[in-house]
DNA sequence: TAGATTGTTAATCGATTAACAATC
DNA sequence: TAGATTGTTAATCGATTAACAATC
């Protein structure tokens, strides 16, 4: 051994609930369809994940099968949505109220997932005082008063790169467990916080990649 | 062997050009500091990334580094903007007008990975004709008597869900080999076409499992 | 020279695939 | 019963880590 670093160590599931999740949308829209029944080498087709594979992602919450008829759609939906922690319902604080904040709290996803915006903050006096969707938007000065997190379970972060690292100190340290921010730079994740980042630049750094 | 499809395998050195994407945007970080020089070792630190694999990363692509010193800070985000392809211009189109399409206009990531728009597409009479950032946005009904695939690389996809299929039929058959889109749904990708997609509800999936 | 850190190979670990008995 | 498809184990494949000689 070279080396004693001792790291959080990337929780193992990932890859399986990031599949779950494709799993989900796809029965979501199946659902919508009307189909009742599916198996998992016609998963395999719309997911392009071998039937295998499927499988064993979901055996390994369950057994939500029928041999020799496949997945029953709206029973392993509601399976899925349950091991993924949306059959309950989650409180979001939007922090930054600009153009992404209103995409955002407008865009279905946030719904069907069970997941519902109670309050929204931005340091930006063209914002402070008004409201989207019914939402008061509060001064981000007043972030330690306003926001408790007994009462709000994660945090959406859209404010610019430079201020994403003392804004996920400030969530940490006043006890919100999770957040999701966009910004493409790396950031310290406070203790007992689950921190993700979407970086539009990696995406398209793979796609400029294969392009190439 | 039980089956026997044929599948695009996805591209195998995805996970390592992620992460080179990642590294770059730490150098970027360094180099506006003035940082000169950064050992694998202390990316280690930052990325989350064991230095082993920074190191091998980095030897898919070349010898980047010094021995007993590191890695020249400039010069190795030279060399990953390179391999990522950021060190060519790229031309993009953006479907969709809405909000968040004016997000990503102004936001920095855009330039500094030298992706510029070029034209802009929206079926909406509430905006047709107008501009964002001086580029006119056109009728997405005139798309395939306004757009050449001569003249742009790869398209943004920021349209309501339901009409995301059809936007990639139609810019494939147009000859755009490029496309990143948002919606919460598969799509069938064309011939010849690379599509990528950033879902926000699986990254919602894994901040709520992890949280529940 | 001594200390540091790379590039690279060998060892390990984990994830995916293949295969098949169980069972509808 | 014959055909289909699951759940699960064994085999394979690929990715990560450890280790170290090379070298600044």
């Amino acid at each position: 051994m070279t080396r004693k670093i001792i790291r959080p160590k990337t929780n193992k599931k990932n890859l399986i609930i990031r599949r779950l999740s494709l799993y989900l949308r796809t029965l979501d829209h199946l659902k919508k369809k009307g189909v009742e029944v599916i198996s998992s080498s016609h998963l395999e087709k719309i997911e392009g994940i071998t039937q295998s594979l499927v499988r064993r992602d979901l055996a390994e919450f369950g057994t939500f099968g029928v041999r020799g008829v496949g997945y029953n759609v709206p029973l392993l939906r509601e399976h899925i949505s349950q091991i993924l922690g949306f059959d309950q319902n989650w409180r979001v604080v939007l922090i930054g109220a600009g153009g992404f904040s209103s995409v955002l709290i407008h865009s279905e996803s946030f719904q069907k997932r069970n997941l519902k915006i109670v309050q929204i903050f931005d340091k930006s006096s063209d914002y402070i005082g008004k409201s989207i969707e019914g939402i008061p938007i509060q001064d981000m000065a007043q972030l330690e008063q306003e926001l408790d997190s007994r009462h709000v379970d994660l945090a959406i972060i859209a404010v610019p790169p430079p201020e994403v690292q003392h804004t996920i100190n400030r969530l940490g340290h006043i006890g919100i467990r999770g957040a999701l921010y966009f910004a493409s730079r790396p950031v310290d994740v406070p203790e007992n916080m689950v921190v993700l980042n979407m970086d539009i630049t990696v995406e398209l750094a793979v796609l400029t990649y294969q392009l190439r």
